[in-house]
This record gives C-alpha cells, structure tokens and sequence, in this order.
DNA sequence: CGACGGAATTGACTTTCGTCAAGGCGCGGG
DNA sequence: CCCGCGCCTTGACGAAAGTCAATTCCGTCG
C-alpha cells in the first residue's frame, strides 16, 4: 500500500487536499509488522504515533501482579498512541500486532509542527479524541454499573454489522482477550456465553456470533 | 471575578498573550450559578462548554432503570463538556453546581473560530484532552481489576494534600457521592471506611480524611 | 427545645463473580 | 495416527459486594 492511498484510509486525514496530504506524507511512513512484534512496549520514548491500516493491534498494560489489562483493541481506521505526541515523553502502555498487519507510523515532532501550520488538522484531531473519550465514559458506565450480561450484550450489539436483515458481531480474537476487554474472565464469559445460546439469543460462528435475537439482547442491556 | 482574572485561573488559557487573551475574552463570560441550578441537562443544544472558577460541579447521566452515574465531580481550573464543540450538537450528560459557585462560559463557535485562527491554542487544548483521557483509562483499569479496598485506598491518595508532612485528603461532597465516584454503594464504602478507620490508616475529619499511614494504603493499592 | 428528614451506619441475607481444579476439543508435529 | 499443547468449557466452592431493612446520627426548622 502506498502512502497515498493510506491516508484515505484514516478518519483523520481522509479529507485533507493534496497540499496537507502532501506535509503529512512528509512524516509518516508505512509499516507491516508481523503477528506478535511490538509496536512500542510501556516506557518508550514516544517519538511517534500509528493508524491502523490493517490487522488488529492490542494496546495493554501489565499491572503489578503481572496480569494483563487491555486497554483497547485497534482496528483498521483506528488511532493509536495519539495522547503519546502531546504531553508525555514515554508510551503508558505497550502495543503488540495480534494478526500480521499494517499501519501508519507518524513522527510526533513532524506532526506537531504540521498541526501549527493547519489549524484543521487539529480540530479533526480534536474530534478524535472526543469521541475515544466519549467511548471510555460509557466504558466507564457500564463496568460499574452492570454486570457480565449486560456488558457483552451491549458489546454484542455496539459491535454487530447488519447484512441483509442477519445481524453478526465479529469476535476476530480469542474469547480471552474478549474477556479482557469485557473486564471478566474467561470463565465467566464462557458461562454467559452458554446462557445466551441456550436461550437463543446468539449463535455461535467462525470468528463471531449471530445475533437472531437483538431484542432479548437489549433487554439484557438494560437490566 | 473580572474576566481577565478568570483566565488566569484556568490552565487552557494561563499562558496566553495579550492579544490572545482579548480574543478569548470575546467569546467568555462569568456566570455564578447556585448550589442545585443545573448548567445543562443531558440532551440540550451544546452551544457551550465551561470552565470552572469556584465550587463543585457534578457531571451525571441518569441511567435507563433511574439511577444517577456520575461521570466526574469537576473543581477550580477543570473543563466541562468541551467535547461538546466538536463533534455532538447536544451535551451527553447532565452538569449541576454542588455548591455555589462560578464558571467561565465558553461560546463553543466563537471559540472553535478562534482555534482555527490561533493553532497554539488548539495543542493546548489537545494536550487536555490526552490527560483527560489518560485518566479515564486508569480509572477503568481500576474499577475492572480491582476490588473497592484498592479503588478507595487508590482514591484517598491520588486526590491527597501535603501539608507539613501530614497527608490530607478533601472530599467536600457527601459520601453517596463518593462511593458512585468510586464504582460502588453508600454500605460498601462504609464499611470500607470502617475497616480502614480501625486499622488506623485513615482519620476522618471535616471535609476529608487523614491519611497517617500512607504506606499502608499504598499496600491496599497493589493488593 | 423538640421533631422531622436526609445521610450514614449497621446487620442479615443473597447474588454475582472470581478461583481452583479437572476434563474436552482441535490442531500441529513427530 | 497418536501425542501434546493451547484454548475453551465445566463444576464446585468461596469471597466480595450488592440488596433490603432497621437504626443511629445530625443539622435544620418550627
């Protein structure tokens, strides 16, 4: 993939005319990392930042026990490390490829300069971050206010894609890291999972579930 | 409060220079909202964000079955809603003054004119945003990996003062207010309190708690 | 001063969820 | 073809924390 067509890819650049896209051509590059490199781990120097292009990445963090806590799993179009270019000087969490992939690298330096020569740029960075930070709220909402139903139906449903009438929520990682994500354990998941199947609600795919039943699903959500 | 004084006050603006200044005074005003007037409600027309000056400000949702989630408690020198002015026509939450107070009122179109016009303002504003968001991620850390023992001893210190050595914590608003911040119920954190209290790590006072065994609390923390 | 009302506390009970341990299933390598 | 290794599932159990209900504390107002 060339730079190009890359930056038609990412929400953030989708627009920009040819004279912006020509400056921030100018401080990213495109990589292909393999499944399992690291992007950056916790601590780095955080000289740049990503974009997904392709594949899926895992952003975590390792607590004290040695447990794992996903932060959040990227996707193509996804941003990654933004917050690292502003006011700090290291990563606060490490990046791991989980599929083999692609993504934009955009030096922090180049980039901050760019954003004083195009205020626009700014404001659709600021944009961005609105709504990751709109995401975490309900995050928030929702791991302390509901239990494991309630938080995989409401994922089941936040992430469902709607073809010809069928709805279908892609699960393109183990159901551990699903867990994760749902701030449970595997377990845990696993029973909820059972539960929902025996009542029809979802039906178990490759790499996803089917949601024949997104009624019940949202009467879950709101218990 | 002069308008020129009140943006002292607030770190988006407390580096600005002359002239910046008189540009973001165009688009500010003072209010000094009363205990229990609300500065919006959930769903009205975003046509502002605000900056605090004096006083407590709670920003909540009303959740579906009628409970109230408090999304943050925000003090002298926090923003409220900015996210409003970019992305969302309507505010996602409801804001209401705990106690007397006042705030500086932004006109959201005036003052998006103006970051266009002064990029320097938008990496600042940036920069808010990214600690913003850092926050949110530790605080979903916590309430998903950690039991209410560590979110409260995690709490009493990260919000505690040094004053002459001695660790104090303020928390000027009610305990029910208290335990939501911290993902719980008003019993829960009683009895949380109470274990911590008779242990000797924590003194409750006025307004707060003393915290006269940091060392242990930080303990409670990595549990 | 005494009564009321909201906040906080306490106790008994229940539910949810995590822990521990065992077993099944699928897949790749020898 | 069989073995081993992850991943996932299942069951039994216990701990944490929420619910419900009763009581105490405390500030306010008449």
């Amino acid at each position: 993939m060339d730079t190009a067509e890359a930056l038609d890819r990412i929400f953030l650049f989708d627009t920009l005319d040819n004279a912006q896209r020509r400056m921030v051509a100018e401080c990213v590059t495109v990589c292909t990392p393999e499944k399992g490199s690291h992007l950056y781990f916790e601590g780095d120097a955080a000289h740049a930042f990503y974009a997904v292009l392709e594949g899926q990445f895992k952003v975590y963090r390792v607590t004290p026990g040695g447990d794992e806590f996903i932060v959040h799993i990227q996707q193509e179009g996804d941003v990654i490390a933004e917050a690292a270019m502003f006011d700090v000087k290291t990563y606060p969490a490490s990046c791991i490829a989980m599929t083999d992939g692609s993504v934009l690298r955009i030096d922090s330096r180049s980039f901050v300069a760019l954003l004083l020569a195009e205020p626009l740029l700014s404001l659709r960075i600021l944009h961005a971050y609105s709504r990751r930070l709109r995401s975490f709220v309900s995050a928030l909402e929702d791991l302390s206010r509901r239990d494991v139903k309630a938080r995989l139906a409401n994922y089941l449903l936040r992430n469902a894609e709607d073809s010809a009438g069928i709805l279908f929520c892609p699960v393109p990682f183990s159901k551990r890291e699903l867990a994760t994500l749902l701030g449970t354990i595997p377990e845990t998941l696993s029973r909820t999972l059972r539960e929902f199947k025996s009542h029809g609600v979802i039906e178990e795919r490759r790499n996803g579930f089917l949601l024949p039943d997104a009624h019940a699903l949202r009467a879950y959500c709101s218990e």
